[in-house]
DNA sequence: GCTCCCACTTAGTATTTACTCT
DNA sequence: AGAGTAAATACTAAGTGGGAGC
């Protein structure tokens, strides 16, 4: 009551500054502190598209040049900033790497290497002492189509020059996405078209309308090529495979520190059309081929300089070992950067990796008066703190994103700081509606009850002259907001707060499983704990074509299963007609079916049948064929459909009867038996069917791959005897390697 | 205190591979 | 043993966040 709770918000503001003296700089939104910087950053587009991008100004900074130097004296000399001074003999991270004697027989050194044994590892600003890589690979020449397949314009045959067909290829090669069905990414492709066709001499046709172009013959040649390509025999395939494997062997591992460590991305990006996500304003633009010329490498200093391909020469060569990556370029659709990094299953990915769990879970010990402390400062009487206490807010019970803002030339979409005013509803009392594309364009979209405060709040950010289009956070970013996250303890973020909730979340989940059932039912329970998690983080996938189809095939075998059932007990009554009446129970659900239905059923297992006969005979005489036997006549397929009509007939009977005739030599016993299998099998389906219902629109790998702390699917996998693989695919057992080694089954987030 | 640059993690989907069911 | 499906992996777009330099 005594506080600033209902204040509005220009008592707040006329509050802010010091004393009661208003301060303007505290009332303005930062938006308009910025001088109208509303109007999004970033580099607007330079036009240029694909030609020469000197970045002169960059290039000649050499941005890393400068950090090099300034670290380069301290480096060899002091071994990083070893705070616990641990047992100085093995500490090979911190040694310098000639010191450690790894180089002969690389190979096998680094097997038994665990560096999560290692205390001192990814200790100090180093990443890396030495590092030798072959380079990358590149993607083959664009080779030119036979001279029949041509693009049509307005009926007539065009002649392109390579690159315009190049790029008319990648369009045609994709006709029938949804992409190539999208306005903007054919207007984006089209001028980027017309732009390489006329940098590349023009062509015999004057094109001005994308409508009438036809790029029917190119898609059909592509898609015969793919038809081969599929088509090709076993052998065939293999030798194919065998000579890229052989090509690709010597750019998939690299040397690091003296240890064979595997590389991620060693393929440059191919040339294409860009496939933007959600309404983005490039999507479809050409997305130029990456020459040697465009790649930077990074290797160790002394490292050999692997050839550049023949005729080429590489960009720049650089010698950072404060970065983690091998090779760079830049991409020409965002102008931003694209790295060679190594894998997942390496020591560095993996220490990162390590760490930013470390830091999520120190985030426990914290987060008690963090929460304590945003709760209080949801009513600070000035205006930033409160919005930096109600974005905390969100992004703790939420798990929203940070939200950094955005460039005009890129898709619309928002996380916390940046979210606007259309994208939340409010309904008192205290009821939120949020409805926002998030990352990807996923739609981010619940009704959700909020505290009392923040919902003021809220109410204060929407507060006129705001109106749609407007910042709800207009005097906060993810920066200021770090800033102030970093006071309560080191390396926490925005981003902490998602790791946090989602670990803590499978925690929780983990705690309420009890070691019961097969191993099957206790993956379905981590499953449904990864689930939770999902959720929370709001990962989506879009649902599949074939999702539908798939479902009702389940429902279908499910009826089936139910009416083969129901026959089963039918037969009961047909041994024991007495049977109905020592348990009616049992016989209960004879007529859940209508005869309706039944007749359904009944067509479908017929048609199915049917339709196996034939296939099979159809199989069978191709086989014959090849080993020069007999044909099966028309009569044998005939012979097998009368056999299948004479059944039709049967079960059409049992219908119309309601009685079915027990099989020879059934018994009660006999046939409960395989009621039991059946009733079985119901519930299994109906299992599969819930989970695949329950799974069609959330995505489970994002969370387990980045958000749940991979020792605590280790101490499930020990704690309830379930094997890792149940849990962990290949890929995610070599990533998470250091957590399955060093997790015991007493182990907690 | 901002902007820009850079580097790194996170994300959904496209493609490949493995598995299931005839 | 091969088609058809589902799972796994590859790919690359789209975020976050630190820090240099004005």
């Amino acid at each position: 009551m005594s506080d600033s709770e209902d204040l509005t918000l220009s008592e707040i503001s006329s509050r802010n500054g010091h004393g009661a003296v208003k301060n303007e700089d505290d009332e303005m939104p930062l938006a308009q502190l910025n001088g109208r910087a509303k109007q999004k950053k970033r580099k607007s587009s330079d036009k240029s598209n694909g030609a020469p991008k000197e970045k002169k100004a960059k290039k000649a900074k050499t941005p890393s040049s400068s950090k090099v130097k300034k670290e380069t004296p301290s480096a060899p000399a002091t071994p990083k900033k070893t705070t616990k001074t641990p047992k100085p003999s093995q500490t090979p991270g911190s040694e310098t790497p000639s010191a450690t004697p790894k180089k002969e027989g690389s190979e096998e050194a680094d097997e038994g290497y665990k560096w999560w044994e290692d205390e001192n590892f990814g200790e100090g600003e180093e990443r890396w002492q030495t590092l030798e890589h072959a380079g990358v690979i590149f993607p083959p020449p664009y080779e030119p189509l036979p001279s029949y397949v041509k693009l049509y314009y307005n009926g007539k045959a065009v002649d392109l020059p390579p690159l315009a067909e190049e790029v008319a290829g990648y369009f045609a090669a994709m006709i029938e996405t949804d992409h190539a069905k999208n306005p903007v990414f054919q207007q984006n492709f089209f001028n980027d078209f017309l732009q390489v066709l006329e940098e590349s001499g023009g062509c015999n046709v004057e094109i001005k309308d994308f409508e009438k172009c036809d790029f029917s013959k190119m898609a059909a040649f592509f898609e015969k090529q793919r038809e081969e390509k599929k088509a090709l025999t076993k052998p065939e395939k293999q030798r194919i495979k065998e000579e890229k494997e052989k090509l690709e062997e010597p750019y998939k591992t690299c040397l690091m520190d003296g240890r064979r460590e595997n590389v991620g991305n060693f393929r440059v990006e191919p040339p294409g059309l860009f496939r933007g996500r959600g309404a983005h304003p490039k999507t479809g633009k050409f997305k130029r081929r990456v020459f040697p010329e465009d790649i930077t490498l990074n290797l160790g200093e002394g490292a050999p300089i692997p050839p550049a391909p023949e005729g080429h020469s590489w960009g720049a060569i650089r010698h950072d070992k404060t970065v983690v990556w091998l090779a760079m370029w830049r991409e020409n659709i965002s102008d931003t950067f694209k790295y060679v990094k190594l894998a997942a299953n390496s020591s560095i990915k993996g220490i990162s990796d390590m760490k930013k769990f470390e830091t999520a879970r120190k985030l426990k010990d914290h987060i008690q008066r963090i929460r304590a402390d945003y709760t209080k400062m949801l009513k600070d009487q000035f205006m930033q703190n409160r919005q930096i206490a109600t974005a905390t807010y969100l992004i703790d019970i939420f798990a929203l994103r940070a939200g950094g803002e955005k460039g005009e030339d890129e898709a619309d979409t928002v996380g916390c700081c940046s979210l606007r005013y259309e994208h939340v509803t409010l309904k008192p009392p205290n009821k939120v509606i949020f409805d926002f594309l998030g990352k990807d364009s996923i739609r981010f979209y619940q009704e959700v009850e909020v505290d009392r405060q923040v919902f003021k709040n809220l109410r204060i950010f929407k507060k006129e002259p705001k109106g749609p289009g407007d910042d709800m956070f207009d005097r906060i970013t993810p920066t200021i907001l770090n800033k102030h996250l970093q006071n309560y303890m080191k390396g926490l973020t925005a981003k902490v707060f998602r790791t946090y909730n989602a670990s803590k979340v499978m925690q929780d989940q983990m705690d309420l499983i009890s070691n019961e059932g097969t191993v099957a039912e206790k993956v379905v329970k981590y499953n449904a704990a990864n689930r939770t998690v999902a959720i929370l983080c709001n990962h989506q996938r879009t649902v599949s074509k074939n999702h539908e189809v798939g479902v009702k095939r389940i429902n279908d075998k499910i009826k089936e299963l139910e009416w083969q059932k129901l026959r089963l007990k039918k037969m009961i009554l047909d041994v024991d007609e007495k049977a109905i009446k020592k348990e009616p129970k049992y016989f209960e659900e004879l007529d859940d079916l209508t005869k309706e239905e039944q007749g359904v059923i009944v067509e479908r297992v017929i048609e199915r049948q049917k339709d196996q006969a034939e296939k099979k005979w159809n199989r069978d005489n191709e086989k014959r064929k090849m080993e020069k036997q007999e044909l099966l006549t028309k009569e044998d397929l005939k012979e097998k459909l009368d056999k299948i009509a004479e059944t039709r007939k049967e079960y059409l009977n049992e219908i119309k009867t309601g009685k079915v005739e027990a099989t020879k030599g059934a018994t009660v016993a006999s046939l409960k038996t395989k009621i039991e299998t059946v009733e079985n099998r119901i519930t299994n389906t109906s299992y599969q069917l819930k989970d695949k219902e329950d799974n069609s629109e959330v995505s489970l790998g994002t969370s387990k791959l980045n958000y749940i702390d991979p020792r605590l699917t280790v101490v499930f996998a020990k704690k309830f005897d379930v094997p890792i693989e149940k849990l962990f695919t290949k890929t995610l057992r070599d990533k998470f390697n250091w957590a399955i080694e060093s997790t015991d089954e007493n182990w907690r987030f």
